[in-house]
DNA sequence: TTATAAACTGAGAATAGTCTCAAAAACTAG
DNA sequence: CTAGTTTTTGAGACTATTCTCAGTTTATAA
């Protein structure tokens, strides 16, 4: 008869699922999102091509999984309840991006996929679906403060995403950690338009 | 006799050649580099497959075939000589700015294979060689007159370029160029150094 | 006009990818 | 152990791509 609660069955299951979606992390780390192919997501881990399509519909149902789990390891810093904060909003930001930067960093997989979904042609991934919520609800408790100078656009939301990816790039090619995070943190807050010494000196502190 | 002159005979393989890249340049504005297929780019200019392969060694030759074109057709704004400018390094940097990315703009084809040539994963594409040289020249310029705060790196060169960037895929997507352009025009001098305030009036005057 | 070289053609070889499916294997409940 | 269910397998159908090459067409020099 057909078992019903089966947890040991479910678990075992999940586990070659997740084997799936860990080996397509080395993939698409290695390959990027569009060059990686089921073929070799399946080698890496080790099942056989047949079994991608028992768990997975297709190829974009497994990248959204990957961004998926990638998001809920890495998200956190941007849960601040801005509306009743009481610090200096630039000053939180600082310390919410290097938390950010920090944990996209944490592995260098993580790292890879992270930068390569920021590529995205069609669609938002999941990984990156949220953060401009988040960062508008700052920018606007900031300029409530008269903290900031700048007008929130699609264009200003775009720049702050392409600070933190280029910070990332420079981490995953090696580049000293801190001081990206830092520059990446004063360059946000000049263009939001804090004074350039001020930028420089909060950055620093971070 | 082989002819050792053949003008016209040159010109009409010239011609052949000149076809296909103008296809390579709108199948690739429409799919992207890597999605682009000699067999569609073929197609479009109306030839027969095997006469890219006359002209070209393979695919990766003419995606530099096709930047070293646009790029001929865009770059004169960083021709500056700054070491003997007179005028506010601001100002000359606000202007050559607006011109690049006008420059850019001309054409939507270009536009869109110019944003896509930003994504380059490994070798950095021709359209963006040489534009870091102009770059830093300036920036240089612009710290001996100590109008400037920063340093030179990779990442201040990386978010300048992601500023030009984000820039042209708001015009692509059809916002008004004039104010796209300004935006990335206050972002970059702001990142630069320049109080907030400066950043807005330059941008706005320029 | 004609011989020759240049330019082009398109069939097809080689490779690589996605996805299906019938059958095998691995589990689990009774 | 047995029978039924879930999970896995891998051969292969199908599609798409790059690139080669023998042969054809086109252009031109003499």
């Amino acid at each position: 008869m057909k078992n019903f609660l089966k947890n040991k069955h479910l678990s075992k299951k999940q586990q070659t699922k997740q084997d799936i979606i860990n080996a397509a992390i080395k993939v698409i780390a290695k390959s990027g999102r569009d060059a990686a192919s089921i073929l070799e997501i399946t080698k890496v881990a080790k099942v056989a091509n047949g079994t991608f399509y028992y768990h997975f519909q297709n190829k974009e149902v497994l990248i959204d999984a990957v961004g998926e789990k990638i998001l809920n390891e890495i998200t956190d810093s941007y849960e601040i309840d801005w509306k009743s904060a009481k610090e200096d909003p630039a000053i939180l930001f600082a310390n919410a991006t290097k938390t950010n930067l920090r944990n996209c960093s944490q592995d260098g997989l993580w790292l890879a996929v992270i930068i390569d979904s920021f590529h995205a042609k069609s669609k938002v991934p999941p990984i990156l679906r949220g953060y401009n919520k988040g960062l508008i609800a700052h920018i606007e408790f900031g300029l409530s403060k008269e903290r900031y100078d700048t007008k929130i656009n699609d264009n200003l939301l775009a720049n702050m995403q392409s600070i933190n990816r280029n910070a990332l790039i420079m981490i995953l090619e090696g580049k000293n950690m801190k001081k990206s995070i830092q520059q990446a943190i004063e360059a946000k807050l000049r263009i939001l338009g804090l004074p350039p010494k001020e930028a420089r000196k909060i950055s620093t502190d971070t």
